[in-house]
RNA sequence: CGGGGCGUAGCGCAGCCUGGUAGCGCGCACGGUUCGGGACCGUGAAGCCGGAGGUUCAAAUCCUCUCGCCCCGACCA
């Protein structure tokens, strides 16, 4: 802080050892910059969002952007500091790449015109395309062309702690979803496939290290290369109601995947020996209306949704009990949106919620499921339905896994009963193969002089999320509840009384003890009442308070009080440094 | 981008329907009394009522446009 010390030239010579800066400059909460805040903004929704605006983490500047304030910049620092450690260990080299690039990269692998409205656009003074980095697969993978020219040079895992743009649809949930965030993002260079997988091994091992240090509760589970490319890829999930994402996982047999992609199979029907017959169902369209109607079950109906794809309209079904997945549709007969009313009465020649899949002449693409048993479906002639539709003789299908995994499905690996669960992503890792490094020419000479695309992966974390996570799994209603690994202070010392002597004396004595231990004190030395200064202790969350109370000190002791437990030990003044080391 | 909601003092809100001197709580400043779970009394500072235009003798209030923020959805490399 003070460029004079020590511990200032430290830091300007090597900004990686952000340990020394924590442990110094200011720890009196008198002159600190905590912003406390009684009652939440009226516009935080997400606890997260809430507590770290009332605790004096962060301010919002703007839609998706956000300040941190000394608390919540050391929190950020404590996660580095724990990513950093992880990375190296697996031979990561930090490097630091520029928020701002040339068009032209970009514009080699595609995205320039991939990538749509998410991507900040500009120009330069002259009028060179330029754009800020949402993401760093092609600077990376640009240098590696340039630098990268043997197998001898491989592997290579390089990383960074940046700051990436992207301008969300819908920034929310405080500091989840940002424009402008801090992501490490570490790209993996090999020779050959089996050292790609060995890159990839590594990443996943040393991510579970990191979220397990970060104290958070979380799971991997497989994922959706989307537009990254590549065909793997894992992603980390923080369970947690504020999350946006929502993952199916067996119990069982340790299945876990993104419904984005999560296989299931629907609880079976049972078999009913219905003959095939119309019945007459007037103005019942839904699968709900007509369930109730007929009083039988949803899953027993199949729901036809007409889609217009680039190559025209396709007949999706599913089954009454099941909701149409998009992406998964998507993936076997490409862009499609909904049909309007008009174009189902134009293609079909019945008004939605009569249709059936029999006898139409355009591309039906079906669920798995609805093979088994008969069904009931739309008669194709307003007002009537059919029961005793069977799979293959009254229709036919291409049958693919369109529906959404939902709670209660049976695990198709072992038979169990999957659960679905809201997560926060908090990490990801993809093997990219060579979509970038072929575009790009990075290339190297492999043992027998043939010249060879690097193989790549690529593997993200974003900082501000385990921070957000981490308060979403540890709080109570005072307020947040920080891992030990991430909190911004080690201790908070509460001497309630500043005008008693003694207890200022015995509070700058621990503090300087403390400290000399490598310790990082927040003492509050505010001349406050003793409530205000629990009240904020409480909502800023830092894992250990010692109280210091005038009474217990005429005594010699002091408390040591657990934040999350609430629980208080009373200690002897000169025991307390013991105590402290041993938590 | 579609749907919904909200912009009034640093924060939380009332006032708007039915136009007529801008209010409450917290916070903040000063003085006093208090002092182990967000004290009490007194005094005080603080507002382009998001912005622009219009209607009117008169607009926080009515009308039009616009900007911003939040939530749901779509999107999410």
């Amino acid at each position: 802080m003070t460029g004079k010390s020590s511990i200032g030239h430290q830091y300007y010579r090597n900004p990686t050892k952000t340990y020394f800066i924590l442990s110094g400059g200011l720890m009196r909460f008198s002159k600190m910059f905590i912003p406390t805040l009684r009652e939440a903004p009226a516009d935080a929704e997400a606890v997260s969002h809430i507590l770290m605006l009332r605790a004096g983490y962060v301010r919002q500047l703007a839609s998706g952007l956000y300040i941190f304030l000394p608390l919540g910049w050391r929190v950020l620092n404590k996660i580095n500091a724990v990513l950093k450690e992880e990375m190296e260990a697996i031979g990561g080299q930090e490097i630091s790449m520029p928020v701002l690039h040339p068009a032209e990269v970009w514009e080699q692998t595609g995205r320039w015109e991939a990538i749509g409205e998410e991507m900040f656009r500009l120009k330069d003074r002259s009028g060179r395309d330029m754009c800020l980095g949402m993401t760093h697969e092609e600077i990376m993978t640009w240098l590696a062309s340039r630098e990268i020219r043997s197998y001898r040079d491989l592997p290579q895992i390089w990383y960074q702690i940046q700051t990436k743009l992207r301008d969300e649809a819908r920034p929310k949930s405080g500091i989840l979803r940002t424009r402008e965030f801090l992501m490490k993002d570490s790209y993996s260079f090999d020779s050959t496939e089996e050292a790609l997988e060995k890159s990839y091994q590594i990443h996943a091992e040393a991510y579970h290290r990191i979220f397990g240090r970060c104290g958070l509760s979380f799971m991997m589970v497989e994922s959706d290369p989307g537009m990254m490319g590549g065909a793997t890829s894992h992603e980390f999930m923080a369970p947690s109601p504020a999350g946006e994402d929502e993952v199916a996982i067996c119990k069982a047999c340790g299945y876990s995947a993104n419904v984005e992609l999560a296989a299931s199979a629907p609880v079976k029907n049972q078999t009913h020996d219905w003959a095939k017959e119309e019945i007459h169902t007037p103005e019942k369209r839904t699968v709900q209306e007509v369930s109730n109607f007929l009083k039988l079950a949803p899953s027993y109906f199949i729901k036809s949704i007409l889609v217009i794809s680039e190559k025209g309209p396709v007949l999706a079904l599913v089954r009454g009990d099941q909701e149409l997945h998009e992406k998964k549709l998507s993936k076997i007969i490409g862009p499609h949106r909904p049909a309007q009313k008009t174009e189902v009465k134009e293609i079909l020649g019945v008004e939605a919620g009569f249709i059936g899949p029999m006898g139409h002449k355009i591309r039906i693409v079906a669920d798995e499921c609805l093979r088994d048993v008969l069904y009931v479906c739309g008669a194709n002639k307003p007002h009537y339905h059919i029961r005793g539709i069977m799979a293959e003789r009254d229709f036919s299908a291409e049958w693919h896994d369109i529906h959404t995994a939902k709670a209660g499905d049976i695990c198709i690996g072992c038979s169990s009963t999957l659960e679905v669960a809201r997560v926060i992503e908090i990490g990801n890792i993809f093997k990219l193969g060579t979509k970038y490094s072929e575009a790009l020419k990075a290339l190297f000479l492999d043992e027998n002089g043939q010249e060879k695309p690097i193989i790549m992966g690529s593997y993200g974390i974003g900082p501000a999320r385990i921070a957000a996570a981490a308060v979403e799994q540890n709080h109570d209603k005072d307020g947040i509840i920080w891992p030990k690994s991430i909190s911004p202070f080690d201790v908070e010392l509460l001497p309630l009384n500043m005008n008693d002597s003694k207890t200022v004396e015995v509070a700058e004595d621990l503090y300087k003890k403390l400290r000399g231990m490598g310790l990082e004190v927040l003492m509050d030395d505010r001349e406050e009442r003793a409530g205000v200064k629990f009240k904020d202790a409480d909502l800023i969350g830092i894992p250990t308070q010692i109280i210091l109370g005038e009474k217990n000190l005429k005594e010699g002791l002091v408390e040591i009080k657990d934040r999350r437990t609430k629980e208080a030990v009373k200690v002897k003044v000169h025991e307390v440094a013991e105590k402290v080391k041993s938590l």
